[in-house]
DNA sequence: AGCTCTTCCTGAAAGC
DNA sequence: TGCTTTCAGGAAGAGC
């Protein structure tokens, strides 16, 4: 599932793949997938594409002709090139021809993914109440936003609105990483371990992005390269297996209707 | 404010 | 083996 660092990677290499390219026409092929402003209504083309950007697990496809592409894949979201010879593959929603002829196709089994066709004069903004990302953020600021909220730890850092781009994942992981009970009270930390744990944060992610992301389930970049991130996961989905720290078994619990996998010698309650 | 539950969706895995 | 049920989860919204 695309997290901060597997939308950077398709993000990445869209910004690569589209640089310079014009979009001539796009179909739709299930409704409901691509959103359109109800108020500016379709914008004009999207000519000369000038680059990606990334907001959270938001990516932000930007045109010289001030249209933009919004897309959250969500679960299963995922781009790939096609030639107009080559069958669509299942599950292809809506797709977007190039000035080259090539296709970019987005494909969505469980369709819960959405892509925006925005202009300057839209109204919406997908983005509008997003915190800041996970890797632009100051230490200080990062602090800031998790110091004095009551709320349990994982939740907190799920929220979309207090810290952008932190799914399941590199919550469980980075929980791990700051040997933090997943259930604990933000404000019973201290300043200092929220201090550090930015810094693992950072390292966690990077480290993350460095190795094409994680590959659980269905995740791809564009050219349906798989992530190799899953094969260093510490905690996530390795219950019953030894905690690399102190040898504990790891165990799964739920937090928040999620499923957690936590070392509960690492990761002490109180 | 923050918790829980529900909805959206399909494919994989587990259960029988 | 093959059918049926459960589970996975990002985000939004409801209800408490």
């Amino acid at each position: 599932m695309p997290e901060l660092p597997e939308v950077e990677i398709v993000t990445r290499a869209l910004s690569r793949k589209l640089k310079g390219r014009s979009i001539l026409e796009h179909r739709v092929h299930h409704p409901g997938v691509l959103l359109h402003d109800p108020h500016a209504g379709l914008g004009g083309p999207l000519r000369r594409f000038e680059r990606g950007e990334r907001h959270g697990k938001y990516m932000v496809l930007k045109f010289s002709s001030e249209q933009r592409l919004v897309v959250h894949l969500r679960m299963t979201g995922a781009f790939y090139f096609r030639d107009s010879d080559t069958p669509l593959q299942p599950h292809t929603h809506v797709e977007f021809q190039l000035d080259t002829g090539e296709w970019l196709a987005y494909r969505d089994p469980r369709r819960f993914g959405r892509i925006w066709w925005l202009s300057p004069n839209s109204s919406t903004n997908p983005l509008a109440d997003l915190g800041p990302d996970a890797l632009r953020l100051s230490q200080p600021e990062w602090v800031a936003r998790i110091s004095e909220r009551s709320r349990m730890m994982k939740p907190l850092l799920l929220d979309q609105a207090v810290i952008a781009g932190l799914g399941n994942i590199y919550v469980d992981e980075l929980l791990h990483r700051s040997r933090i009970h997943p259930q604990r009270a933000a404000d019973s930390i201290p300043a200092a371990r929220l201090g550090e744990m930015w810094s693992a944060c950072r390292e966690l992610l990077r480290l993350a992005i460095r190795n094409g992301g994680s590959s659980i389930r269905s995740f791809v970049d564009t050219d349906g390269i798989l992530g190799n991130y899953q094969n260093f996961h510490l905690v996530y989905a390795r219950e019953g297996e030894p905690c690399t720290t102190c040898g504990t078994l790891i165990k799964r619990i739920v937090v928040a209707q999620r499923g957690t996998w936590i070392c509960p010698r690492c990761q002490r309650r109180r």
